[in-house]
DNA sequence: TATTGTTATACTCTATAACTATA
DNA sequence: TATAGTTATAGAGTATAACAATA
């Protein structure tokens, strides 16, 4: 249907704007003092609450190992402590400061400050058109990597 | 306009998908030998043509030492040779070996049928939808950034 | 003096493999 | 035996700073 050429450049759009948002988000988390990596971290502890290094590990999508240098760095910089699990002592929970609170409850802020940001003054109808083309493009994508 | 719980969905759509992309990305780089930096500097020496590592370096938007380190990796695996400069005896010219080039053009193709794959059977009206909303976004963020 | 690309050094993120303590 | 997290080691990407050769 989509002639190649178009579709070409609407896929350079998408690369440009994935590289301008990597750059928005990452200049709010150095204001925050994080990492992409550690923010991800932060993120995905708040959603779980205080959690075990393996869980963690499976949220991020990568090895233990990987943790252990996040978590030390999150250690050092006051974000979070490890705290004994009460009923398994190889393991540790991984869980906040008041620091690392008040961090995680900013990167959600920011986080719907940039939704409304960008989305915030489009016309309905605009934002719907958008949304659609977005969700077809999703569900194309999530069908190749399968 | 857009209420914030929308177009925080819509934002974490969009995470989504740059994620995905990355990560189809990656899988065809592998194939090609090439890491995301590697091909982003095998990338632009196509558009640009022999450049001097300056040249590159402002390209890719990171330092000439980064480009040092691209560079010798691309030439140990045999994309790229270092040509003395005519004119200038401070710099080298990058330039293509006969692998190097038929990567480059892989890239293009691989770029294209993505861009195929992602949109080639979408419908004109969804197409454009995205589009125009893609466009705004893209305005915002140059805005934001700037 | 200024520029090109290098060496030296350091930080971040990641992986695999071997190991310790505990289950 | 299996699991949780560590140390050891390595590779990739990036940065700043000091330096050599050349402009």
């Amino acid at each position: 249907m989509i002639d190649v050429q178009e579709a070409r450049g609407a896929l350079d759009r998408v690369l440009e704007l994935t590289v301008l948002l990597g750059d928005d988000m990452a200049r709010d988390l150095e204001r925050r003092g994080l990492t992409g990596s550690r923010a991800h971290l932060v993120w995905e502890l708040h959603r779980l609450g205080p959690s075990t290094q393996q869980t963690l590990a499976e949220a991020l999508g990568v090895t233990p190992r990987a943790i252990t240098g996040l978590v030390d760095a999150l250690t050092d910089r006051g974000f979070v402590t490890r705290e004994p699990h009460p009923r398994d002592r190889r393991a540790t929970l991984v869980t906040f400061t008041k620091q690392g609170e008040r961090a995680a409850k900013a990167l959600e802020r920011d986080h719907f400050q940039l939704a409304g940001r960008l989305f915030g003054d489009m016309s309905a109808s605009t934002f719907h058109g958008f949304t659609r083309g977005l969700d077809a493009v999703l569900a194309r994508l999530r069908e190749l990597l399968s």
